[in-house]
This record gives C-alpha cells, sequence and structure tokens, in this order.
DNA sequence: ACAATAACTAGGAATTATTACTAGATAATA
DNA sequence: TATTATCTAGTAATAATTCCTAGTTATTGT
C-alpha cells in the first residue's frame, strides 16, 4: 500500500465529521482540498479504509455511509431528519446466548433503532 | 386501490417463501404465473404491499429484500451462504430506556446479527 | 350486459449508487 | 535519477430501482 494525498485527505474529511456521511458528501468536502478529485478514487478509497479497518461502513436505506468510529456501536435513526445518532448499547449476555440457543458464531450485532429524535418531540 | 391479479400473484409468490427474496427473485418465480409481468410491476406492487403493511421490507447490502412476516423479529445473517434468519429476540427494557435516556420515540428496532450459521462450524 | 373512467400494466427510458477500465501521474526503491 | 508498481482522473459500464406512457382492465352506475 502506497501513501497517497488523496487517501490521507479522504481519511481526515471522514474523521472530521459526526455525521455519517455518503459518498458523494464526501466527495464534496474533498473537492474543497483536492478539487480535481474523481468520484471512483473516493469510493476506492474508502473500500480500502474500510479494509484496512480505518473507518466502517454503515448500510442505511440502500446507501452506504461511512463512519470513522470502528467500535462496534449501534443508531438511533430519525424518519424525521434523517439523521444517524450514535450509541452505545450493552448487550452481555446477547451473544452467548445466540451461540448457545441457534449455534451460531456472533461477529457483530448491528442494532438501529428507527423512530423520532428530540428535534420533532414538543 | 383496484383488484390486481399481478399484485395478488407476487403477494402469494412472497408469502410463499422464508427466503426473504430480492425484487429479481420475486420477478422470476412470478414468471412462472404471469409471464409477460414486468419488473416495474414488480417494484411498484412490492412498494405499495409495504406501505398497505402486507409485507415488510429488509435492508441487505445495499438491496432490499421482502418478508411476509410484519411482525418485529430479527435476523442472524451468515456471512458464508449470505443466508437470513429469523429469531425473535426480546427486548423488553430496551425502548422504555431508550426513551428515557435520548428522548427518543421508538417505532422499531432493527436487529441483525452477522456471523457463521451452523452449517459452517463443524 | 354496457359504457365510462380511473387505476393498473408492459415495456422501455431515466436515475442513482457504485464499480470497472485505461492512459497518464506519482510514490517507493535501488 | 531511472525504474517500476501503484495510484489517479476521467469516463464507460453495471446494477438496482424508479419514472413515463400508451394501451389494458377492474369497477361503478345505468
Amino acid at each position: 500500500m502506497r501513501y497517497s494525498h488523496q487517501r490521507e485527505t479522504i481519511k481526515k474529511v471522514v474523521y472530521g465529521t459526526d455525521s455519517h456521511p455518503t459518498a458523494e458528501w464526501i466527495f464534496r468536502k474533498t473537492k474543497n482540498f483536492i478539487p480535481k478529485i474523481s468520484l471512483g478514487t473516493i469510493y476506492r478509497n474508502l473500500k480500502v479504509l474500510a479494509e484496512m479497518g480505518q473507518i466502517s461502513v454503515i448500510n442505511d436505506d440502500n446507501i452506504s455511509r461511512y463512519d470513522w468510529n470502528t467500535n462496534s456501536h449501534n443508531h438511533l435513526k430519525c424518519k424525521q431528519c434523517d439523521s444517524l445518532i450514535d450509541i452505545q448499547l450493552v448487550n452481555d449476555g446477547l451473544i452467548s446466548n445466540i451461540k448457545k440457543q441457534f449455534k451460531f458464531d456472533v461477529d457483530d450485532v448491528e442494532i438501529t433503532i428507527i423512530g423520532t429524535c428530540s428535534k420533532h418531540i414538543k
């Protein structure tokens, strides 16, 4: 893996937000630093960064979002403003329970809680 | 909403499997009954069936899968064979806890457990 | 049963997100 | 500094899904 200015810049952009941005958003932001960067470069580097475990990919309504936070965590998804909020749920017994009950080796637990965030509740 | 032979057939196809099929799979199956049906008709009717609450939509790796089971339930997703297995986890306190802790009105809790299913564990 | 009509369909074009391809640019190395 | 393997920009291709339209069909009132 060779150093690349593009990849480092993309990484900084992802690390600079909590907004779980899409590739398109990252593209627009990165263009502020490298105006001639192409969308293909964004996708290719997001993929390798994910493979290297430096960012994680979130699957939201058939579009990929990216997250600097690679620790296993969960999301509140607001239907009204479409935002994703990070939370940390503790599911102590869950993994061993699943393993016992279904003979299923757990790698990851994805929990997304869908509803309405505090901004829209009066 | 008018009766439509196409929609009824699509619904039967979805209700006839536990495999969480994609639109493409449903298209192929439905063609056995209505050879000239078009993919657009499949998508349009899957959408209205979902809006009517007669089927549910699962978001799996940026492709939509459909499920006759509209009760809130969870999935085990096997990395090896890419299958989705229905399970029912009880999260009693979770919803009221989320509401209290984050002032977030919960509509639905999506839990997908990713790993390796029993078929691949010797 | 029949005509009027609003909703539905087939077929294809358009859109969106993403990946693939290629000639030229650039980081690593000797 | 020359070599070379990897990377990029730009563009074409692909995949999933939605949109559009002329023609078809279920429904409703007669």
